[in-house]
DNA sequence: GCGCATTCTGTAAGCGCATACATGACTCTG
DNA sequence: CAGAGTCATGTATGCGCTTACAGAATGCGC
């Protein structure tokens, strides 16, 4: 592990200037084969590896691309079970790479740190052509400068409303229309009309738009509409959907007959309460979730969703960067909406077989 | 988009030199806090971002770990079934990337493009302070020539034997006594004695040693064992464990009692194709698949399987790489050997729910 | 108010590469 | 065989930052 040989080191071996070195690497064809022959002979000998550092430094890029994404670990998944551990963002991150290496470009993964998201982001940055965010790891105005410099792309967050709309291009997903579709098949389908929404005690636009889907399906179906969701959970873990499925259940008036879930994490954890209770789901209480995370499916009675489309949120924001990249910087940022499905499973009453779901929204 | 703010641009507008500006990054503590103050201020008005690579260049470290992996997308996985297509290297990512995130590293994540797999390499190696490498996505040697210059460790392939046995960190997991364990569990616990390994036609440390794993089985219990597997699949997709499927079937003393797969997808193919023809798992014929990946558990029946523990191997490299990265640089090559787990499923005919499972080897 | 220790800040020299430009070696044309 | 045109290679500069080292400022004791 003695100091990396340089192209100096490759120049000198094989007589040539560091020039040509660059050259063997960079354009393969402006260099006579006997000459690049020799070159890389002395870069094999020597186990030379360009240094991506100096390189783009020299020519101002990275040829990677970042993505920032919140810590989701859930503490109260079983740290046994790997598949229960996989939340969407592993699917963004796939979705990601796959369209970046169509682009050849590498990619960059960094979740934040409780320590100081700002070393996060800037780490990031600092470090790639072009950064997607998943929606509220990064203070939005942060970005907003970031951006003057480099495209940067939020995911799963809708643009900043009023006075400060924001600049940055936006992937979202339709939570307004799926949430609104899923509570009209329970209040239409199952004939359900006692529904309760979890939602969360933390702004977020995502819950938000999902509440008022949920609440315009009441409204659609002349079911009573709260105000306000019936919980707002600390988090949006599992403990906390059973924490919320426990209070839901010591109301005067009973259990409602749905529980709709603003994720599938707390969503999990109702489940999990309500037969701790002795209830049983969907018979004694329906229950939903949002997200569609592979977990879902692995519970009993399988979980009916709100399924987004991570793998294309990924590869969407790629694409959206390399246009950005090569494209004409000056042009307006953009909002793409992708529509989500209604997976029908059993914890909603639709029988254990998923039903085939259409796309709603966008 | 203009040109990016550097140092000097900061220094100017706060009236101070470059190295102030950077020692407000790099050492805030030496600075006076007046004068960080005015130096954060105009940093913030610029849209100022440090320069990974200027930083890199200079400091001769980029604070990046990184992964290459093969390109593991089956074609005859569900293009619209986000969860099927999540393969184990996601773990690996996830894994690495906690691992990663608790030692201040970010992770570089890159899949070997089918055009030329030494760009990848060249490529990670070039950006990263060392990075790991999933068994046979990049030629050994190649990989030879790089540790000498910065850590790399290979994950899930044994170290080669011979008279060329590399001098790389490696990440085993127990491949022989997993697949031991799970076929012992098929002939002494199910009473089964026709069997038939499904192997792969490549070359694959991994597949012999299942099959030697196997073989050993087999011997230990009076069994046939054959030389050979009884099928070489051309690649391990769900397409060729259907067709290996098929074709065993179609032999003159009809289906084996089992099928050993070598890896789930295969599995899962061959779960297909049995079905197809009539049979019934595992009433009819058994099928057992190696991995542990999250589609086993969506398939019906469930699939027996041997688990690895990819989570962990994925943290399990991050930190031998940040131990070789800031210790004593001259020690021997590590072979890290990790356990797996047998998960008794419904495809063997253990019944719906999944059995409690034990750590093999290691 | 002086000398000295202690902070704080500036100066300058690279880090390893890409690349514009200059140079040299040939080939071709007339 | 001179001059123009090609191609291959070398020279020199700078990308934006870190980091010795040196120098200025400040604090302290007496």
């Amino acid at each position: 592990m003695s100091t990396a040989p340089t192209v100096y080191d490759v120049a000198e071996r094989s007589g040539v200037s560091i020039a040509t070195v660059s050259r063997v690497y960079r354009n393969p064809d402006s260099v006579r084969a006997q000459t690049r022959e020799r070159v890389l002979a002395a870069a094999r000998d020597l186990g030379y590896v360009p240094s991506g550092n100096a390189r783009g430094l020299a020519s101002r890029s990275t040829g990677v691309l970042g993505l920032c994404f919140p810590d989701y670990a859930d503490p109260d998944t079983d740290a046994e079970d790997d598949d229960a551990a996989m939340l969407y963002s592993d699917q963004i991150i796939r979705g990601m790479e796959r369209a970046a290496r169509r682009h050849g470009y590498a990619l960059l993964i960094a979740a934040s740190l409780k320590g100081g998201p700002e070393s996060l982001v800037a780490k990031v940055a600092g470090r790639v052509d072009g950064f997607a965010v998943m929606a509220r790891t990064v203070p939005t105005e942060e970005l907003e400068g970031i951006s003057r410099r480099r495209p940067v792309v939020m995911l799963a967050g809708p643009r900043e409303e009023g006075d400060h709309l924001d600049h940055l291009d936006h992937i979202e997903v339709a939570n307004y229309d799926g949430q609104r579709e899923l509570t009209r098949h329970l209040i239409e389908d199952h004939g359900l009309r006692r529904l309760a929404f979890v939602g969360s005690a933390e702004e977020s636009p995502d819950v938000e738009a999902r509440f008022q889907g949920f609440l315009a399906a009441c409204r659609a179906a002349d079911v009573d509409a709260p105000e306000e969701p019936a919980v707002r959970a600390a988090m949006m873990t599992q403990a906390e959907g059973a924490r919320a499925a426990d209070a839901l259940c010591g109301r005067a008036d009973g259990p409602p007959q749905a529980l709709v879930c603003a994720n599938d994490q707390m969503a999990v954890g109702a489940l999990h309460a309500l037969e701790r209770r002795g209830l049983t789901v969907p018979d004694d209480v329906a229950v939903t979730g949002f997200d569609g995370i592979p977990l879902g499916r692995l519970v009993r009675p399988t979980l009916t969703t709100v399924r987004q489309p991570m793998l294309r949120m990924g590869e969407e924001a790629v694409e959206l960067l390399v246009r950005r990249l090569s494209g004409t910087p000056g042009s307006d940022p953009v909002s793409l909406m992708l529509p989500v499905t209604v997976a029908r499973r059993a914890s909603c009453g639709c029988g254990p077989e998923e039903r085939s779901a259409v796309a709603i929204g966008a």
